[in-house]
DNA sequence: CTGCATGCAAATAGTTTGCAGTAGC
DNA sequence: GCTACTGCAAACTATTTGCATGCAG
């Protein structure tokens, strides 16, 4: 049984407007403005509990980032900065949600597709040098 | 410049073989075996210019693993015992790639499908309990 | 020879954990 | 009131880095 406390509240807020796909530093230092005693252990566990419960999604990387929009999509990850963008693809979502059914290793729950590459800002950048 | 030294060769010799997608510490004790005195920053270093070069490809998560199968492939991922195994689905494959040169958030160059779930071995496990 | 690569040890950084006090329900 | 949740500090673990030495080209 758990139970609803205001940090829990307030981090599930914030991840739910936030597009930065933010780590739990991130969250940490965001959700302190509003709760200026809360500690890292209880994001860091908070998060974890969200993620178990399926209410946002973990970002696995050098650091773990979390994201907390609710309709399924895929990512773009910058290579250079770091950027993250989320890529909302139907066709992509479904044709993917269809092979997850046939796979023969297990029995897949979800999926993740990320595409890596340099984002429009870093590009420019790199070609100056 | 690079420089083709021993402990290269040993690494990538092991990466192409293994198919159990080790982590940093796994390879240390594999490559350990065929030299004593290596150390874990050698390992470490190494691993990441094969990631650079892309020789090899690296599978974030709580510890990074690697994998060394040159085609390119899918994963499913066990939830409960970190098992990773190669999926290879030339469709899915082929599919993603035409996908990969629309997008508009950046210029993909590459990506990663992992599928998550549990394993055959897992789902018996936890019928049991 | 020349300087990139390695081994070792120490440092970092992200994350986890033990425990006493706090607050949902 | 019961007990899950939090804050704090300390512990842990994966990974990185500084530096003297070694070896590939």
């Amino acid at each position: 049984l758990k139970r609803i406390t205001t940090q829990k509240q307030i981090i599930l807020d914030f991840l739910r407007k936030s597009k930065i796909h933010p780590d739990a530093d991130q969250v940490f230092l965001e959700v302190r403005k509003k709760l200026p005693r809360i500690s890292k252990a209880t994001v860091y566990r908070i998060l974890d509990t969200f993620v178990d419960e399926k209410l946002i999604v973990a970002i696995s990387g050098k650091k773990t980032r979390f994201d907390g929009n609710k309709i399924p999509h895929q990512h773009f990850l910058c290579t250079n900065c770091g950027l993250i963008v989320d890529i909302f693809d139907d066709e992509t979502e479904k044709y993917l949600n269809k092979k997850k059914e046939i796979i023969k290793e297990g029995k897949a729950e979800n999926f993740n597709l990320t595409f890596y590459g340099k984002c429009k800002k870093c590009r420019k950048k790199i070609i100056k040098k």
